[in-house]
DNA sequence: CAGGATTCTGACCGATCGGTCAGTAGCGTG
DNA sequence: CACGCTACTGACCGATCGGTCAGAATCCTG
């Protein structure tokens, strides 16, 4: 169905842009161009909206995860990293941003969940609270340039100039300083 | 009065973990223990709170700003952004995050016009993607950092500590490649 | 104590919210 | 054509929103 999936696409835009809290389902409806009835009709609530809107990219975080856990974290997760976020910078946008906001959604539990299983790989290694912090600044930082990047600078850059950028500097961030001084 | 700056903190805790949006005026009349009408008795609007609550912290970035605009960006210029970001880090997480859910409301859009201008200082002696998206990894980053650290710590760390490790970050992030590779 | 200003409150308002429901339009199949 | 299923809609609901207002309580000062 073209609807449903016009749907999801209107919510990820508008729910990164002006927040859950700030979209209705009726601005959804509008936007999409049907009626409030229909946009209930296909998805049951505006949260089983937010679901399917995050949900993929929640999938994808699980895959970081189950690759983390199996290797260590080497240069090729950094750019496996990018890559998710710049796929999923709405998506990762949404629930980074918001997920203190609407800590009662079911969905946004499963990404703190996540997340918090992600930053925790990275702090077991070092308990130092300067590692830890590495880690919150790429991902928050990230998510903040990857979804404001266009309230900046009129014209988008290329997604391959910005690919290889963001790896330059999350490399640079997230390889610990013990490593570094080697 | 103690009433109307107990109203300001409150409101300041609630806008940075609920949300502008996620906030009712009746919620923080409830947490400061006085009626709804007595909050719009002391600030006219829901608005105007938000204005008395991120307000002083606008006005200290304009001082940065000031600073930024007469001498050149060095060490001591990170060390005196660290101590704003750690001062006002509710305050910052709030515009930081919230101000493209909030668009039309006019202190945001002050906050909005302060943030670019910061930005363009650090755009216009490099015009490179990178240097461009390492000025918003460290303001995004640090933001999203300094008001989510305790989700994911249960005991904070001090401030010294925290101000320490923000400062080789942000010292990092923040000094141009060409600069770095000289 | 008297009285005016300040502080505070409950009752109420229109608007908007997410969500329900009965009903209809369209479409493919027998 | 007739049937059944999917897609869709307008009307409506209770709840909550920000905000207003008349009046009560409190406080300060003469």
């Amino acid at each position: 169905m073209a609807t449903i999936d016009d749907l999801r696409s209107v919510a990820l835009d508008e729910f990164s842009r002006a927040g859950y809290l700030g979209t209705s389902v009726a601005r959804i409806a509008e936007l999409a161009g049907v009626s409030k009835s229909s946009v209930l009709y296909h998805y049951a609530s505006k949260e089983a909206l937010l679901d399917a809107t995050i949900g993929p990219a929640l999938d994808g975080i699980e895959q970081i995860l189950e690759r983390v856990r199996r290797g260590a974290i080497d240069d090729s997760f950094v750019e496996e990293f990018v890559d998710f976020l710049l796929r999923y910078r709405l998506e990762v946008n949404i629930f980074i941003n918001q997920r203190r906001s609407l800590v009662d959604v079911p969905v946004i539990e499963r990404a703190n969940a996540l997340v918090v299983r992600l930053a925790q790989y990275f702090g077991e290694s070092s308990t130092s609270v300067e590692d830890r912090m590495r880690f919150g600044i790429a991902l928050g930082g990230a998510a903040y340039c990857l979804a404001t990047a266009e309230d900046f600078s009129p014209d988008p850059y290329s997604d391959e100039h910005v690919r290889g950028a963001l790896i330059d500097i999350l490399s640079e961030l997230l390889t610990p300083v013990h490593t570094r001084h080697d």
